[in-house]
DNA sequence: TCGCCGCGTTTGCAATTGCAAGCAGCGAGA
DNA sequence: TCTCGCTGCTTGCAATTGCAAACGCGGCGA
């Protein structure tokens, strides 16, 4: 259902807001908003940007989530289910780290599928380049070269920082 | 604060766009918006609203969540990360090679936490006597033995993200 | 040498967001 | 009665989003 349902993300808000007991100013101050936008946003006049969403999330104590699947802008909560989507969908990794991850975890399934060639039906490609021919390059394991030192030192070092 | 970096999401999209080696017109199109404002989205120019950005997720084929998080939309605070969920529901692996990917990816939140821990305080505090401490013994390595092949092209691609 | 096509970018402009200021209604206390 | 203080709502206005049109650049075939 693409259907924003704009005017259902104000009513939501307005639920919350009442079963919170709060007043919509209280709210808007609580959230940062000014209150007639507030007041706006509940009745479906305007559509809140998702940093004003954001906002009015963390004042009603609510996941911001939650918030943007009522106002269409999630799909739903589609959990990934299998390893490489869940990687793919960690935010928490760098792209590096990501690719590190689903290159040995191919190979893993490689191996074993090497092995037990039997139950292969679950496998499914994800990039047109197959690596079936390539074993993991240095790189995999200049990625993993923080834990390859002598228990020396127990620190792990960052690879990679921005700032 | 939370340090949007308003800018990352930009550069963040560009690299996902670029590695789908699509062009930035196709994109667009895929997406529903126009070229030229992708492009100002992309170099950091503006800052798309957050239906736009489920649109480019779309187009991208990449979790809106992932897109959200990058653009300090949502708080990164998830729900523990899927990925270990799905490393221990995978069949197809062995006992190690499930305990080796499982142990990367800690080690990997870990960097990127010991990264953000600056600006939220939300991280877990991590003690010295903390079991989860410990670097990637030996016997991880030997696991990844088999694919550690020395292979004579010092070909590493470093992506550095800015200057 | 043209013309054509695709690439990313720049340039105005309509539409929208989000806010400060102000308005009307209601209950409490003097 | 008047006056606070609170509730939510309406009204302009600056700032921003998002787009259509047009630009410069480079490659390719006639």
């Amino acid at each position: 259902m693409a259907l924003p349902k704009v005017g259902s993300i104000g009513e939501y808000i307005r639920e919350q807001r009442q079963q919170a007991k709060i007043s919509l100013r209280q709210l808007a101050e609580a959230a940062g908003v000014s209150n007639p936008y507030l007041s706006q946003i509940e009745r479906g006049l305007r559509k809140p940007s998702a940093e004003i969403l954001n906002q009015i999330a963390k004042g009603l104590r609510i996941s911001s989530q939650v918030l943007y699947v009522q106002a269409g802008l999630i799909e739903d909560r589609e959990p990934p289910s299998d390893v490489i989507t869940a990687i793919r969908a960690d935010a928490h990794l760098s792209e590096r780290q990501r690719q590190v991850l689903i290159d040995i975890y191919e190979s893993f399934r490689k191996e074993t599928r090497a092995e037990d060639e039997q139950t292969s039906q679950n496998a499914r490609p994800r990039h047109a380049s197959d690596p079936d021919d390539e074993p993991l390059p240095e790189e995999y394991l200049a990625a993993l070269e923080p834990y390859a030192a002598p228990s020396s030192n127990g620190n792990v070092t960052q690879e990679t920082k921005e700032g």
